[in-house]
DNA sequence: TTGTAAGCGTTATCAT
DNA sequence: ATGATAACGCTTACAA
């Protein structure tokens, strides 16, 4: 390069301790030859990367390509990088993810819930990176919490619910099994509605088949036998469309012969007919405040220390006209 | 670790040519420690490593997730890293990304479409990794090519109408600026109606408008005015759902008043009253394949060399109510 | 502000 | 089948 060797370096990292001449030398330098500087060595000189790993159950869900997206964007405008899996919720596979970033010696670690294997554990214990849990708020656990409790969204369906007046209020479960969430959702749902002297009144699907056609399924069930529920919430919006759809064929009034409500807020939720009532998880707002917890943890981003390890968020009621 | 250590790294990349007996030494060591390999490390020395880079303009709409998930599960089923990073459409921030992968020397990139910077093509030019682009098929281009042509799309969308025995075709554009897939399919749109004599027919909405409101906007438009369309193609699935709810509040019978076709599949389609007849990207076929082109020119997966360049995967047209 | 020397944890090469 | 040694291309001291 004619003169400088190191101070390329400094070029990249501290490019105010340049002088004025030399930055401009290196400047022109680095981009006729297209230099770029090797990461990889870099990391391994000075024992830290720009590499921020992501355990995520899948990526083409409805569900968490969201968080994705706010996780990687927030990452990339401060310079970080995502390397990404999927585990599909098996406990191996998120295991030997874990393990394969780790061997990257990244910035920071996020999983998904709280469901590892004793081997994730026990890398994730190991290791002095911090750590995020997302979308499941588990406050008695060690690494950073980002999400919401599921609980709270059945209740606060019921509470809609029994706002407009109705009372036979039915809950649909995932016809997919591992589903644990829903289960969650289920009971926050039967607590409220037997604290309102109520009878909780819940509807399994045949195990494994389509969620589409479970809740159709559901609902033919439900609005053929005796007594008849007056509303219906599904564990999610994939159940809700499918039952919607279900009633349409059937002639029945939606609100009116039965209300119904999702959970998820699917891109097609406002698009049926009639527009489906759900609840909005904070997909997006997780990806972001993990992003953003994580580099305030490397002190990439100024923060009134310490880092908030609790970090609970809304989810959010949308009423439209199915309920 | 007592007796070994450069056989540690033996232990993992060619067990075979260890001993039985410290084959078994190092594995327990290993568990007993939680050792993980240092890839960073190990990357510097051997000066490879097993990150591929893709950049995709997004990961949470409706399109690239699946082709996302498909070429990240291939490359980790055969021990490889997904380093992702999304780039809106913006050449600049496509620059970027890949200007940060190719500082962790990645063992191939992947990027979308073949709309690129200067900074970008030189980029990929001066590399010695496989290059891998994606979705758009662009056979006189230097990289490998995994994709479908837009163009095919608008033809087929047309002989389905034209074989059921619509004349009336018009096709509705995107609202969203800088679209330019969109334009291809609706050349190839018109010059099979122009083929068959007929005249083709283009409802541009209002620039920047939502998707879902541009499609209600056409479907409005359109419908009362004269002569009607008896068959509207939108350039999206989006568009369509709008252009198909706007038709049910308007009291319009479809597909008897008028058919409606999308592109794109979206999760929602077959979930819509009528259900949406459209068409289907290889979405996921891509993904896989590109991973499959990765692995192969990369010697992880065995191939009938040399490694296939052009890759036309194909669109399939799916057949509801809607038309 | 700039340079020199050492070393990060592996793998390649060459021996044994 | 195993080991010694020298890289890999940077960054972190420390010095000039």
């Amino acid at each position: 390069m004619g003169v400088s060797a190191l101070t390329v370096s400094r070029f990249f990292n501290h490019p105010e301790r340049v002088s004025e001449e030399l930055r401009q030398r290196i400047g022109e330098a680095v981009s006729a030859l297209g230099y770029v500087p090797n990461l990889v060595a870099g990391s391994l000189a000075s024992a830290r990367s720009r590499i921020v790993g992501m355990v995520i159950p899948n990526i083409s869900g409805p569900i968490f390509a969201n968080t994705i997206q706010g996780f990687s964007d927030t990452l990339s405008r401060h310079g970080y990088q995502l390397l990404l899996a999927s585990s599909y919720f098996s406990p191996e596979q998120e295991e030997n993810a874990v393990r394969a970033f780790l061997g990257w010696s990244p910035a920071a670690l996020v999983v998904t819930s709280h469901f590892h294997s004793e081997g994730t554990e026990k890398l994730l214990a190991g290791t002095d990176i911090p750590v995020v849990e997302i979308w499941d708020y588990q406050p008695e656990r060690a690494p950073i919490q980002v999400g919401f409790q599921h609980y709270d969204v059945g209740e606060m369906a019921v509470r809609h619910l029994l706002g407009k007046g109705y009372r036979r209020i039915a809950f649909v479960l995932n016809s997919a099994a591992g589903d644990f969430s829903a289960l969650d959702r289920r009971d926050g749902y039967a607590a409220i509605l037997e604290a309102a002297g109520l009878q909780p009144w819940n509807f399994v699907p045949s195990i494994g088949s389509a969620p589409f056609e479970a809740g159709k399924e559901a609902m033919e069930t439900l609005m053929q036998g005796t007594p008849k529920p007056d509303a219906i919430i599904f564990a999610n919006d994939n159940l809700a469309a499918g039952g919607l759809l279900a009633a349409q064929r059937m002639g029945l009034r939606i609100p009116d012969d039965c209300a119904v409500m999702g959970f998820g807020d699917y891109a097609f939720a406002h698009m049926l007919l009639p527009s489906l009532s759900t609840i909005r998880p904070p997909s997006l707002a997780i990806g972001e405040m993990a992003a953003l917890r994580v580099l305030e943890s490397l002190g990439a981003i100024a923060t009134t220390l310490p880092v908030q390890r609790l970090n609970r968020l809304e989810c959010q009621l949308v009423e439209r006209e199915s309920t």
